[in-house]
DNA sequence: GATTCGGTGGACAATATGCTCAATCTTCGC
DNA sequence: GCGAAGATTGAGCATATTGTCCACCGAATC
């Protein structure tokens, strides 16, 4: 869908400062409240906005390492009960299906890197998984973050 | 730090139902409302909580097409300009420094995949990218989320 | 010219919040 | 064991916010 400039606003503004409500969102963008609420509700029902965190920092509850696990699988079995077992992983955060040499992608974190190692092995447990290829990552300059983007769609 | 049962409660209470306010979890918790205060206000205060949305969803803005894009980049001058140059693009969502065969990671959308090609060139034009190598993500059987982990870390 | 849609501004009861307090319960060091 | 510190409880209070109505307006559409 497409969003415009007050959606847009909107949207940085709850990110910028989420404990405020409704109506403190409707002074400060110098809109009627109902406007506000009709707004959340349009992007809620359009599935741009999925949920309002809460969103937790892993380094903080002590999982300081993050890698990205490449994995090649056997093939015969589709990818999906090899997606689901690692679902089953509580380290492995997010898992993709992607194109070039790999079959698919994941991010998973640990406690330390000997800790990424016993991840790494239970990954490679799963059935149909023939090998991976990890890189860990020493930094992160630009943390995960949406509001440019939504600038840039809504003007 | 460490979360116990009641943390990793709250916070899966708070996951799956946002709007709910703190009187409502304590409702749900059978605690008092100053105690869910007390650990909200802990856990963000360690951290653990880095804010509360809204989450956006890049596909419903027209965002369809997800890649990761390891980037080969000259050292002379580090890594630091570079991020720097890649935190201006908004379809940049993210960006690590990585062990391994590249040196950078980053995690883009665009709206086609020709408009990817758009993105990558952007990326490429950045000082001191030398090369890069995309993999697009075809599917995403496990989004992103930090739920199970929680659970693992609190009890 | 009529209709529809999004926005406005106001009202209402019901509810939640921030804040404080004293009392109890746990946990920990000694 | 025992005291102290910290966490939790339940309560109260004034204030602010929410959900939900409604009538009205302006712009765009047909």
């Amino acid at each position: 869908m497409t969003i415009d400039h007050l959606d847009a606003r909107l949207v940085a503004l709850l990110a910028a400062e989420p404990r405020i409500g409704v109506l403190e969102c409707s002074r400060r963008l110098n809109v009627a409240r109902g406007t506000v609420q009709a707004r959340l509700d349009r992007m809620a029902a359009k599935g741009v906005i999925t949920g309002y965190g809460p969103d937790i920092d892993p380094a903080a509850l002590g999982f300081d390492v993050t890698a990205f696990v490449t994995l090649h699988i056997r093939q015969v079995a589709g990818h999906v009960p090899v997606a689901d077992q690692l679902a089953l992983v509580p380290e492995v955060l997010e898992v993709h299906t992607i194109t070039g040499g790999g079959d698919m992608l994941c991010r998973v974190v640990a406690r330390s890197n000997a800790d990424l190692q016993r991840v790494i092995d239970l990954i490679v447990d799963v059935q149909g998984v023939v090998r991976t290829e990890s890189v860990i990552a020493l930094d992160t300059p630009v943390p995960y973050r949406t509001l440019p983007l939504v600038r840039a769609a809504g003007g």
